[in-house]
DNA sequence: ATAAAGTCTACTAATTCAATTGACTTTATG
DNA sequence: CATAAAGTCAATTGAATTAGTAGACTTTAT
């Protein structure tokens, strides 16, 4: 999983207009102001994420695009497989598991891809758009949103070393 | 962090020598053969592996390739860095963490990047050549080294849904 | 009617990816 | 000591991807 250039800027407009959810429909040209994002090209990412149906617009003029769903109905890796693709570091998840079964000299190679991708999808699935634009408490750490009804597995925290990379 | 079709070639390569550790050196060609990798291209991997210092080469008739050190002290980590950049989906670790400090309004979304970037490196830090290569018990589930010695911090284990991608 | 907005197609320049080619160097061996 | 078998290394290539730009078109508020 890579995010692209063009991912971040996706990511970026989602969140600023999650930031403005409920204040009617916000012009391209104010996205790529307050982000600071090439026009044209957000132009291009909008229109995909339209045609995804994770926002909506309004033509001529007063138009704009605003969110389809709340903030919290939006998982971070919705909008990354839309834009970059699948979140496995290596084919997609559907291909690893096929590899998986019929590849046995790599089956284990497979396995680590497999596993690697799903303590990604483990965590882009579970935060929305609502978790990143939360206003960290002061003193306190960064919180989930640990959606209630899902069927998903747990999802344990990790936290990560401080050196590497 | 994207495993290239050149990564996936290192990576077997590095098994296939793991498997043949303590052989002697091993010819290109048998190398490209047993993988089924093109050998050329496999040529200028061994390269990049030997100048990292992985792998050692042995010139002349009689020549080939084997491990520098033995397959349980090869993380995946080490290769997958050294043939496609940082584990991170976005830039690496060290530049996240700056963004962290530095950009305060994408806070949230470069500590998530991070959090996917610790989620993948606690996996391919802790597995080995060693593991891979591992003939899995017939009824067995698979297992991670877990060395002993090592000051990272704890790295809970992620089962990962069943669908998805 | 007009201006302000989104829509859509096409193009491009730069980079990366996945190799291949071919000349060169080193070493075992007979 | 000639030779063949091996690794070394620089250069090139074709295809794909990335990160945009340009410009014509459509829709809508006023």
């Amino acid at each position: 999983m890579k995010i692209s250039q063009k991912g971040l800027y996706a990511l970026q407009a989602m969140m600023m207009l999650a930031r403005h959810y409920n204040q009617g429909a916000i012009k391209i040209r104010e996205i790529a102001y307050e982000e600071n994002l090439p026009e044209k090209f957000l132009e291009l990412i909008l229109l995909e994420l339209k045609n995804a149906r994770m926002v909506e617009s309004v033509r001529g003029a007063k138009g704009g695009y605003q969110l389809r769903r709340a903030p919290a109905e939006i998982r971070l890796s919705e909008i990354m497989r839309l834009i970059d693709g699948p979140l496995a570091p290596f084919g997609d998840a559907e291909q690893l598991r096929t590899l998986i079964d019929r590849d046995l000299p790599h089956r284990s190679l497979y396995q680590l891809f497999l596993d690697v991708r799903d303590a990604a999808a483990n965590i882009l699935e579970h935060t929305t758009l609502a978790d990143l634009i939360a206003e960290p408490a002061p003193g306190g750490k960064r919180k989930r949103s640990g959606k209630k009804k899902e069927k998903a597995s747990v999802l344990p925290m990790v936290v990560g070393g401080h050196k590497g990379e």
